[in-house]
DNA sequence: TAACCCATGTAACCTGTTACATGATTAA
DNA sequence: TTAATCATGTAACAGGTTACATGGGTTA
């Protein structure tokens, strides 16, 4: 369902296609949600069905036609109720907390590299966000409306790859002790 | 595909029914976990047609019979092969971080409310786990194995909760500072 | 010449939720 | 007598992934 609201997030500022969303879905938001193509054309003709969004095509010579979007005064509506109900939490599925309750059947050395990889990957990730932050929002008490908002949410990335970070150390070092490497490791 | 492993990893330790499978997930790995007892029930007859699991009737009388399963040998091949193949960090979808992009459509006084309503829903979750694991684990230092794993996911669910209590607050204190609350609120 | 970008989609499939269905037993 | 517990499932739908399809234009 929050696919629908993601899209006329988007869409609210600017007219969009299907393909441009799908881009953008790999830069603001989508630092933290992914949707391919596939989903956003499927979702937006039920949008469209829905008349939350109004299509208008734009001909083009020697390509495709594009198909862009904008919201209506419904959809707006629909998005400020949807903002006023009650969210609920995601629900969490973690491979690695299900690996975590398979240890002593896989060994404490294979979770442990699992653990050191998503360490890495955090990193990465963590200081990416970070670099973005400092880039785009140099002074965060000036903020205010939709800045605000992708200010926000970039903060919650930064600490949620800051608790990657920490757990999988915190993991990593219980799981070396229990398990000392013999070899070839000072 | 992550519940399939889910599930085996239950099932190492003792024969379980769909039934108790499904109660179990509301117990140890349910704390982060949810799966339904239709999906359940539906995992797990794919899994006993790849011969992952093996099915054993218990009859009773008066109540409907039990169907219990226990993991094959290929199941724990399976599930130590899963264990060893790289875990792809489970993508994020929140509501309320699509609420962040929306601000400025939906009004910040909306938005503090449900962060607001969001930190005492992780205070009261933290504060569950953290008894958990006071009463469960006194001594972290001595576990081991299985033990250690249920740990470390624990660990995990604490400083998750401890990430939105600390986000919320922030997103809180912001949102406020931007829209002053007027009357009524010292 | 190969690979990628633009721009749209279809089809099959897997995962997960909601609602419905049965029918006896036990506790409030 | 009402509701909950035990124990199984089916069916319909929503959400999401993977693979396939088209076809010109641009860049290496």
């Amino acid at each position: 369902m929050a696919l629908a609201h993601a899209i006329l997030t988007a869409l609210v500022d600017e007219e969009l296609s299907g393909y441009d969303l799908a881009k953008r879905f790999d830069a603001s938001l989508g630092h933290f949600w992914k949707a391919s193509h596939q989903q956003i054309y499927k979702e937006l003709s039920k949008l469209e069905q829905r008349s939350l969004v109004a299509a208008r095509v734009i001909e083009q010579q020697a390509r495709p036609d594009r198909i862009v979007y904008s919201v209506t005064e419904a959809g707006l509506a629909h998005l400020r109720d949807w903002a006023g109900a009650p969210a609920k939490p995601a629900p969490v599925k973690e491979d690695l907390l299900v690996m975590c309750h398979a240890l002593g059947l896989v060994p404490a050395e294979t979770l442990r590299t699992q653990m050191m990889k998503r360490n890495a990957y955090a990193r990465e990730r963590m200081e990416m966000l970070q670099r973005l932050e400092a880039k785009l929002f140099p002074d965060p008490a000036a903020l205010k409306g939709r800045a605000l908002g992708q200010y926000l949410s970039l903060r919650g990335g930064v600490r949620y790859e800051r608790l990657w970070i920490d757990w999988s150390e915190e993991c990593s070092a219980l799981l070396e002790a229990r398990e000392p490497r013999l070899k070839g490791h000072p």
